[in-house]
DNA sequence: TTGTACGCGTTATCAA
DNA sequence: TTGATAACGCGTACAA
């Protein structure tokens, strides 16, 4: 609200008072339907509140009640990332469900540049907010310091931040990986590769990690391609760099389903059936599963109920319950489908 | 910021001056750096603000200032088409990198249920926000008769709202439809059909009606396959009753390249060649065109921007300028590729 | 150069 | 049942 040529003020509870003919306090009590008004007082006062079109002012009353009934949700991904990311959206609208639930307004804020980071950090201090969710931090991030000062309650998703003490939720990434991959190799595979993604964060480093716990004496370093995103594109050269340093590999863990899509057109150009010569599992069962030729064999990264879980936790903490301590970590079952 | 056991109370001004021992005036100058101050007195202010851990609230300064440097960026879409139109993406990155540029904040808002609305027109009105854009509002949108009734600067995408005196930016989906239609007609195709989404929106009757205008009289209603959303799922089935439909057809016009890639797959799976049985457009140029097998011939949608100009928009209705009446369309060159 | 006092639009606490 | 009046945290004329 700029002051503005062509818009007029908006009206207050002073305007709807003189309207009315009573005093600022009455309206207040009518507005928040309180007891002890006249039904007459009432009834002029809601009479007048219509003529002057009056809207009430939630900042205003935020800064007396201390507090905004508003929850930010940062997504701090690069461009890439958050378009191809079917988990993100999940997540999304998880955290909005149970926040809504509670009648709590979730503000989604994007990091895309460094001057978003400074006006987020700035937005958070603000008050505008009473508690954040954070989608993958970087490790030294502005964004979790300013939440550590300020005392803000938080929970982030995905993996633990740097300073463990910050509640988050997540999955097991090392043991869900080490799973899916016994269950291929269960299926007698002999030359099994990974596509590792993303091994600058948690996620993609535990994933490899627990590849390598599960083949064990197998392990063959020349048989994990490194590519930099979860993404189909990464998929495609990852599948492709493995097929030429190892012609007779039989297996495959793709760190995401999207990789694994990839994955596929590369083996679909090579000439190799899935799964008669290559068995090939993903992770995260997402859309990119089901619409798959065939159908993925992967482990299901419950996106949603990360999302309402990391608000719950934020709500929690705003009762002034304890964030459990050393995080929160959600079950990921296995999808046996038809690619291995 | 609940009055909370464990959280200590924020240090306000007035703390940094006692602290310093100047008036909060003093203070205030300091802080927005104004002139008049002396370098002492900034010293010892700047040491007091450290030593309390003051941060502005900037909720109390835009209550005074009378705006609050941000933009709402309302998304209003159901859980599949959320989740699976790339296009929200690229509008949101696109509308975030000019607001940035502005230095304003952008705060994104989702719609997914009834009580969502409630909250967010509630939002809205509170004065959290000096503008806001709209993306896919829906007919007798509760929130656009708030934003109309508020007189709140606003920038609506993808199609006009109802009440056409409310500013948008779009594309001419009729135009768009219509020149690609023609485009595949021009290589030969006899017999082709479409797979028509979401018709109970703009965007979809629009790419139907350009698609009719461009047959002409070759147009045959029994060619179009009716699919409620611009989903991959839908694609596939709507090109399995096409092909049902009429064996003979050698031409698809896909309402979105989701459609387009599910149409692949159902082409894939009856044994038909691409483009040599069958030639397959679709719309949008997002990155499902570039995935597909073949490369997807399609229309070009500048999602990114669509956000941008939205954003424009707002920010010179928020300097007092009168937006476009009519809207802006921007334009959307055909990208020919290998599917048709 | 600095301090004072008022206003922004609410809610909350008193007396009346 | 109602009406003053004081907060909330800040910017800003105006006076000193």
């Amino acid at each position: 609200m700029v002051t503005n040529p062509g818009r007029r003020r908006r009206a207050t509870i002073h305007d709807v008072a003189l309207e009315a003919g009573v005093s600022r306090g009455t309206v207040s009590r009518v507005i928040n339907d309180e007891p002890y008004v006249s039904a007459e007082a009432r009834i002029a006062i809601e009479a007048a509140i219509e003529r002057v079109g009056y809207v009430p002012n939630t900042a205003a009353r935020n800064l007396v009640m201390q507090r905004s009934q508003a929850v930010g949700f940062i997504v701090h991904e690069p461009h890439s990332l958050f378009l191809e990311d079917p988990n993100i959206g999940e997540i999304l609208l998880g955290a909005n469900a149970a926040l809504s639930l509670a009648d709590f307004q979730m503000v989604c804020l994007i990091i895309d540049s460094e001057r978003d980071t400074d006006r987020v950090a700035r937005y958070l201090s603000g008050g505008f907010v009473d508690g954040v969710i954070v989608v993958s931090a970087r490790k030294n991030d502005p964004i979790t310091r300013i939440i550590e000062k300020l005392g803000l309650p938080s929970a982030f998703v995905g993996h633990p931040p740097d300073l463990r003490r910050l509640p988050f939720v997540g999955i097991d990434n090392r043991s869900s990986a080490f799973a899916i991959t016994e269950r291929l190799l269960a299926t007698g595979r002999r030359r099994v590769g990974m596509i590792a993604s993303a091994l600058d964060r948690d996620s993609g480093a535990d994933r490899l990690a627990g590849f390598t716990d599960a083949l064990g004496p197998l392990f063959d370093p020349a048989l994990v391609a490194r590519v930099p995103f979860y993404a189909y594109a990464d998929g495609v050269k990852g599948m492709r760099a493995l097929l030429a340093a190892e012609p007779e590999l039989d297996g495959v863990f793709a760190a995401s389903d999207a990789v694994a899509a990839g994955a596929l057109e590369a083996l679909r150009e090579a000439g190799r059936s899935v799964p008669g010569d290559v068995g090939v599992v993903g992770f995260d069962d997402s859309a990119w599963a089901l619409r798959c030729q065939p159908l993925l064999s992967t482990v299901h990264q419950p996106a949603a109920g990360l999302g309402e879980r990391a608000a719950e936790s934020v709500l929690a903490q705003l009762r002034g319950e304890e964030p459990e301590l050393g995080g929160i970590l959600l079950t990921t079952p296995i999808v046996w489908r038809d690619s291995a």
